[in-house]
RNA sequence: GGGCCUGUAGCUCAAUUGGUUAGAGCAGGGCGCUCAUAACGCCUUGGUUGGGGGUUCGAGUCCCUCCGGGCCUACCA
């Protein structure tokens, strides 16, 4: 039994989330989760909402609420559906939190007094009319380059020539289309990660097993250009973690808040201190601090490629950087990107399918399957209807689903609702025991290496081995000339579906929920040995016959979904 | 512009890191079974590994080049 950490990279409070996200992130962390859990070891799973930054405070001027009620509501949303999809947190927790505010302003101060911090004095355009300093992309003008009208202030979207704001021709608000910007002169807190650079590359160097999408980008950042650059951790702005050090306010940054990127990270040890207060559990301490028991802690982290420079360097750079014993991250897991239908998801489009909308749709075990059996690892992937259909179709209702039904159903119609006693195992039975211990083996490694599609595949094979085992013991055959032998095999059978309701479980929840339930059985205990697992349930142990766990999808929901979420809603 | 990833069967993906005849699932074709959600099982068709060149006894794998797809480039988060 071994203790771990697991955290999935924080979804920005702006918004429900689409499917690419879920699968970049929370869904893999929720699938290693319960897997870990499954096999006994103590699991600490963590995620929270982001919820600092300009696009929060757009949002919540949109919807026409303060900030704060704007944030607490979508918190509430995305904790929903995050049930919704059987996320397992221990914790979901928020990043506005008063844990965070405090711990946040801590890592400030300990990084002042290593001598980390420096201040950097620079000119942003500020909107009198919008009364806030503009990010480079909230503004827009004419590309002095090429003549584009709506360039960003970062860079040109029709010649892609980088930008800076001041370069801009008639550069106006994003927000609300202002023109009377300047220039003003403001002071900001820099993280000198540069410093850190050796430091920082001797580790990711260390970290030979980690996927390749994790270190190349890692290693872009630390040796791209001129190196790892500083980072500004400061904004202009409201909402967000006033800059203090510790709880002494700091001279010149009167107003200002950490930059969400500082602060978010940061969440996922806050996080652990809000499971505490929530009256979940006891002492965060042992999950967090090396010097309180999170030595033997191995701590796994889950998120989109697009989140990795952070994890790899600024996240590791204020933990290291702190001189504090806080637990620094073990393995990185990063995704690639999901399309959708040979494009982008797009939020603003409405194309693609949302959170909410698919569990509208379907239950999640389906959405979990395909996602997972599709996760995109090595490369982007991509999400079409009649892959979704065909896989879930297939896998779920007729390999798994059907299994479980013939073999109640038989014995019910043979036997009764209860495991059949007598006959004795033959070689047959045997191999089929040989055959699942290499698969739930295989199974197991590819879940502990985390490669999450073969481990799906091995799933998949482990419970083909059932329907192959049925066509050649055949008690339907059998049952006419030695109805003990039928009895021996079908009694097998049954605990086949109990095994399996335990080694999908980190996959489809809820069928396997309902399979136990079907069985009547709390027994949970992973099959380290298969042949004793498949007499957990005993001659006389009375089932019930499932209603069918998975229905199939149609040609004609298919055709409907696809035009409905094709875009523009 | 720079960097990274990627291109393998009609589709979605593998290939023990340079080692026999490139493998699975789905789709297609044939056969079998009848317990089951017209489900299951067995057999089978199908590839000049994007094109070209090179290194090597040997290349899907390494190098060069061209073509296609995608991502990142530090103030969206």
């Amino acid at each position: 039994m071994a203790r771990h950490l697991i955290t999935s990279a924080i979804p920005y409070i702006n918004g429900i989330k689409h499917l690419g996200n879920l699968v970049g992130s929370q869904l893999p962390a929720d699938l290693y989760a319960r897997y870990l859990r499954g096999r006994g070891h103590e699991v600490m799973f963590l995620c929270a909402t982001d919820e600092h930054g300009t696009p929060a405070e757009l949002a919540a001027a949109k919807a026409g609420k303060p900030v704060a009620e704007y944030c607490e509501e979508m918190h509430g949303v995305q904790a929903e559906i995050a049930e919704g999809f059987r996320l397992s947190f221990d914790h979901f927790g928020r990043s506005s939190s008063p844990q965070n505010h405090r711990l946040t302003q801590h890592f400030a101060k300990q990084l002042y007094e290593q001598g980390l911090i420096r201040e950097v004095s620079e000119t942003q355009m500020y909107s009198p009319t919008d009364g806030r300093y503009l990010p480079d992309r909230y503004i827009e003008g004419t590309c002095p380059n090429c003549g584009f009208d709506s360039a960003r202030g970062d860079q040109c979207d029709n010649c892609t020539k980088q930008l800076d704001p001041v370069d801009l021709i008639d550069p106006r608000s994003v927000i609300s289309g202002a023109t009377d910007l300047e220039m003003r002169e403001t002071k900001h807190l820099y993280l000198r990660q540069s410093t850190m650079k050796d430091e920082l590359e001797k580790w990711i160097d260390s970290k030979a097993d980690w996927p390749i999408l994790t270190t190349s980008i890692a290693k872009k950042w630390l040796n791209d250009g001129d190196g790892l650059q500083d980072r500004g951790i400061t904004r202009d702005l409201d909402w967000g973690i006033p800059v203090k050090r510790g709880d002494e306010d700091w001279p010149g940054m009167e107003g200002k808040v950490f930059y969400v990127w500082f602060d978010a990270p940061i969440e996922y040890i806050a996080c652990a201190q809000e499971w505490v207060d929530a009256g979940k559990g006891e002492d965060w301490e042992r999950w967090w601090r090396t010097d309180k028991g999170a030595d033997d802690v191995t701590y796994t982290q889950f998120m989109g490629k697009d989140n990795v420079p952070f994890h790899t360097l600024s996240f590791p750079a204020t933990i290291l950087g702190s001189g504090e014993p806080w637990k620094l991250v073990d393995y990185i897991k990063s995704f690639n990107y999901l399309n959708y239908d040979g494009g982008q998801f797009s939020t603003s489009r409405g194309r693609g399918v949302f959170m909410d909308q698919a569990l509208e749709i379907l239950p999640a075990d389906y959405w979990r399957w395909w996602l997972l059996s599709h996760a995109p690892e090595s490369g982007d992937a991509e999400f079409t209807w009649e892959n979704f259909q065909t896989s879930v179709n297939k896998d779920l209702a007729d390999v798994l689903g059907n299994f479980a039904s013939r073999v109640t159903k038989f014995c019910r119609s043979k036997f009764g609702e209860e495991v059949p006693q007598g006959g004795a195992q033959t070689p047959l039975e045997t191999r089929l025991i040989a055959d699942l211990t290499t698969k739930i083996r295989e199974y197991e490694t590819h879940m502990e290496a985390m490669e999450i599609r073969k481990a799906a595949a091995a799933l998949r094979a482990a419970w083909v081995l059932g329907n192959e085992y049925l066509q050649e013991a055949a008690p339907w055959a059998t049952f006419k000339e030695d109805p003990e032998q039928a009895a021996m095999q079908i009694r097998l059978a049954l605990n086949l579906i109990r095994l399996y309701a335990v080694i999908s479980a980190p996959f489809i929840p809820d069928a396997c929920a309902t399979l136990r339930t079907a069985m009547r059985t709390e027994d949970a205990g992973w099959p380290d040995d298969v042949a004793a697992a498949l007499e957990v349930l005993a001659p006389g142990h009375a089932f019930s016959v499932p209603e069918n766990i998975f229905r199939k999808i149609t040609d004609e929901e298919r055709e409907d979904w696809q035009s409905r979420f094709a875009g523009t809603r």
